[in-house]
DNA sequence: TTCCATCGTCGAAGCGCTTCGACGTCCGGC
DNA sequence: GCCGGACGTCGAAGCGCTTCGACGATGGAA
């Protein structure tokens, strides 16, 4: 192994100014510093990584944890992920995973080891046990959803609300009177993960606000389940028009079993989703959507812990991205009676 | 930060009696080991990662190389990807996040800074540029996946050649004459990815094996790539009975498009697909399949790494998965004609 | 009883890097 | 012409841990 010694021998500098020509920490002239590169490149130099976080209490490496649970849709969770990644390599960090399942132990576990310097916690839930070590942790970090009581905390997300406002006010622009949200599996309310409560929250304010019947349906991420609250919105709710899905699994099967049971989408029922615009796009019938812009949020995310790294105290402790909705062909206006 | 010094002073002993009363690399009394664990838990000490990595050259870090490209499932990488942290965690080591997208730039930089100790490589095409580089480095890897020529490497996969078989042999065995196979899209067999082919390969000759009428059909991953497909086959080989599906995203659009276009399964035509076992069980007719053992790959690749890391010698260079066929409701004999 | 091996512990020497203080040099301002 | 500061570099001191050699004590074999 080639190390910072041997790149200062043939160079023909002392160690320092080696370390120094790397980290642009201390002004070093054109001419050395070329020669100190051309010797790393010469002799293949790469830095230790222990080494230079022993020394330097920096490891350069963040922090994932990304759920496993059920009810969370897989794709948006690898979206997420890869642009976190993603993001960190521009800023010349790496990224640990790890699991939801390794709860506060784990977060402490790499906290405390000084493994990672810096933090980003996925599915996070109103009342999250995880809060108090998070603030405790002398470590930044950054959550992806808004717990109830966010305070010392910085935090990251889609508005729900807002997405759950627009989709209703959309419906309610096109004349629809009575709508439905069709949303997550039950677990994840029961959970109180903190996306699912706003979007119904967004929801319910905004039919209000129009004076609209309107009802929640919690619906299971498989076929069966969206037929069965297809079935059961027909029973209970024969004069529904317009249908918000926050369920990405759900939405297609459902649409199928809207059309099975002979309700044309969008000439009998007008659908709006909130869901990655690719989902959206690439159905049989391409549904209105609000998109969840899952790269972006983890672009953020990182770029927040990244600048709260950088001993940035004014870090905005609250970022909830504006929803915006795309229409498609899953809408239209409610025929005149 | 309490570190190992505050530990021995607490405990009477000496910092190196610490040590190895954690690691156990020297016999330690009861005694002594009881005081030492205690003073940690009082002081609540958590070793160092980077000294620890520095003065023992190793960081318990393992790599783990995602595929990002287009046409490949998701759910599967993500699955993958959970064992293998789940797994690495049972031996306390922690699992590094790094994209396709890295490169071998990528792989050079996290070992030979010796960020990680050791690597897992996923989607593993038949002539993978990284090969030379994974052979000639000094850390130990797993390829998830099988090259063209595999010699020095230690490879892991479900053995996609006789999985391909098995579906022939399974609609043969019901009296289908006429088959064909439904694969991954085009891109997939472009880049030479090694499952796609050895599916195709053990398809193909299986079916000659049988005498059967076969032919092969790269499919985009959306519905109207299935559609597309769905049409094709009627059109071309109005004869076909039995269908084999090598593509997650397209197995359910393109059993609709078959009923759509007036064949029921399984009673016109029979369906078996090589994809993950709950995503043949939820569709709406459920597939007979054979399962794609994502976590137990998983989980494999990163238990042959330990060994590797352990010394052990005789790890296998190829371990080969067999497949295994679920029974359900898409196959059906052959109606006599 | 003697000898040697093993057990249990200690002290010291690094692991490869960053960073701090120091020092000589050069330059502009007065 | 002198002084102060910026520039460019060096040497040395750690960062917190593991590991090696050493050493006294203990015990079984001869």
């Amino acid at each position: 192994m080639v190390k910072i010694t041997d790149v200062a021998r043939h160079a023909g500098v002392s160690p320092s100014t080696v370390s120094y020509a790397l980290s642009g920490k201390r002004p070093i002239s054109d001419e050395t510093r070329r020669r100190v590169q051309a010797s790393i490149r010469e002799l293949g130099y790469r830095p230790h990584a222990g080494a230079r976080a022993l020394a330097s209490s920096r490891s350069n490496v963040l922090a994932l944890v990304i759920p496993l649970r059920t009810g969370i849709h897989v794709p948006v969770v690898m979206q997420f992920a890869v642009s976190v990644v993603t993001t960190a390599r521009r800023y010349d960090h790496d990224v640990l995973l790890l699991t939801q399942e390794e709860g506060e132990e784990g977060l402490h576990r790499v906290a405390d080891t000084a493994l990672v310097d810096a933090l980003i916690v996925m599915d996070v839930q109103l009342h999250d046990p995880r809060l108090p070590l998070l603030r405790a942790l002398e470590r930044p970090s950054v959550l992806i959803g808004f717990p109830s009581d966010a305070t010392g905390l910085t935090c990251v997300d889609l508005d729900f609300r807002a997405a759950g406002e627009l989709c209703v006010e959309r419906l309610a622009g096109l004349g629809h009177r009575v709508v439905a949200l069709v949303g997550s599996p039950p677990e994840v309310y029961v959970r109180e993960t903190a996306f699912a409560q706003r979007v119904v929250q967004g929801f319910t304010a905004a039919a209000d606000r129009n004076r609209m019947a309107c009802s929640v349906h919690p619906c299971e991420a498989t076929p069966a389940g969206a037929r069965r609250v297809a079935e059961h919105l027909l029973r209970e709710q024969p004069a529904l028009t317009g249908v918000v899905v926050h369920n990405e699994a759900a939405l297609e099967p459902l649409i199928d079993a809207f059309e099975h049971l002979g309700l044309r989408v969008p000439t009998d029922l007008s659908i709006t989703a909130i869901c990655p615009d690719e989902l959206a796009a690439a159905l049989r019938v391409p549904v209105t959507s609000v998109a969840l812009p899952a790269a972006e949020l983890g672009e953020r995310a990182a770029e927040l812990l990244m600048r709260k790294l950088g001993g940035d105290t004014a870090v905005p402790e609250a970022t909830l991205l504006a929803p915006h909705l795309t229409e498609r062909a899953s809408t239209a206006p409610r025929e005149a009676l």
